[in-house]
DNA sequence: TGGTTCATTGAACAAGCGTTGAATGAACTG
DNA sequence: CAGTTCATTCAACGCTTGTTCAATGAACCA
């Protein structure tokens, strides 16, 4: 599946399409789905407004298009070890978050669309958060887990928080700690079970 | 400051413009500030859509309206106490959120005033926060303390997700308090520093 | 080379938006 | 009661939006 031919029509065309995906996922990120807007995108990307429907269909297809390129975290952890697997993935995302997630966080609160991807993303991590965490609610655990991530981020990379922005992401992991380590453990139940 | 005489013009002017807020504050909060449409909220409000604009300025106005009619949470805590403050606030808070709240929140990603009135909010709630946490990282902490409670709430009343909805605000609290209180308390300094 | 495909453009459409200003008629004021 | 205020409506403007469609010209294939 290489790339074709430089300089043939079909190169030509995926540049193309490249740009305007390019210059959607910016649009889309930086203002959110509704402030974004077909003729911005087409201008930035350099192309005329009708191309970009013909090529993605609808502005809502092109929006599916973008956040389609997200990467949804796995996590499977034994018992145990969760907290530290989530603190490390937490680590991972807020050091480079990719535009795409962000681009779904930034639209989630007004977009359906988003939403539902943040809903599925979330669903599966939870359930794989949960399986880790040996708790009669270990839903409402992961749950709670996700959220805490969910919030961290938007401060951080949408709201740009000064504190969050300036600090580094293992300094921010470390304070989150004792929180999630407590989430992951489950019950506290006495000295030493066992 | 009484209600002005019933059947009288003042009177009625008010009851209209109280119905429009409402409209709008439920709108805003239902869908955002872009999808909201000043003749949605005159429909609601069984209103023509100028006598919105007359009554209002502008949709810019009108929203500044409704947001103005959120309380800003005060928190002034003395150290040591500043987690059971925090926790109980957040209870309060997510037994019964108000909607101009709610609104701001699911604007702020997409409109620059939300987003300008979460920051504000945000800065002096953290101010006070801080202020109460006995570390060199204060600022941070109170960040991340605030970064965690803004997803919960968001993941509780705008994402609705399950786990987190249906769960009562005591247990999530209970879930969040090592965290917070971790957070609160400062750095693990050794054996009970004297 | 001749015909077809297709990337790309330009102009336009219909719908919806926020907003305006004149008109109406009932509530006020003197 | 006459004159003014003002809550409310109606119709319209100008703009932006997503979207469509015919036209163009270069790349492709036989």
């Amino acid at each position: 599946m290489a790339d074709p031919q430089p300089g043939s029509r079909a190169e030509q065309r995926k540049r193309t399409e490249d740009r305007i995906l390019d210059a959607a996922a910016q649009s889309f990120f930086a203002v959110g789905y509704e402030r974004t807007t077909i003729r911005a995108v087409a201008s930035a990307a350099d192309v005329d407004p009708g191309l970009v429907m013909h090529y993605f269909g609808s502005k809502q297809d092109l929006f599916r298009r973008v956040i389609a390129a997200a990467p949804v975290p796995e996590l499977s952890a034994e018992p145990g070890r969760a907290a530290e697997e989530i603190l490390a993935g937490l680590t991972e995302r807020m050091a480079a978050a990719p535009v795409a997630s962000l681009t779904i966080l930034r639209s989630m609160l007004t977009n359906p669309e988003a939403a539902e991807a943040v809903g599925a993303a979330a669903t599966r991590y939870q359930a794989n958060v949960a399986q880790a965490i040996p708790a009669a609610d270990a839903d409402l655990r992961a749950a709670v887990i996700n959220a805490v991530i969910l919030g961290v981020t938007i401060s951080r990379h949408l709201l740009r928080s000064d504190a969050l922005a300036d600090a580094g992401p293992e300094q921010i992991a470390e304070l989150l700690r004792p929180g999630i380590t407590a989430l992951a453990a489950g019950p506290e139940q006495g000295p030493e079970p066992e």
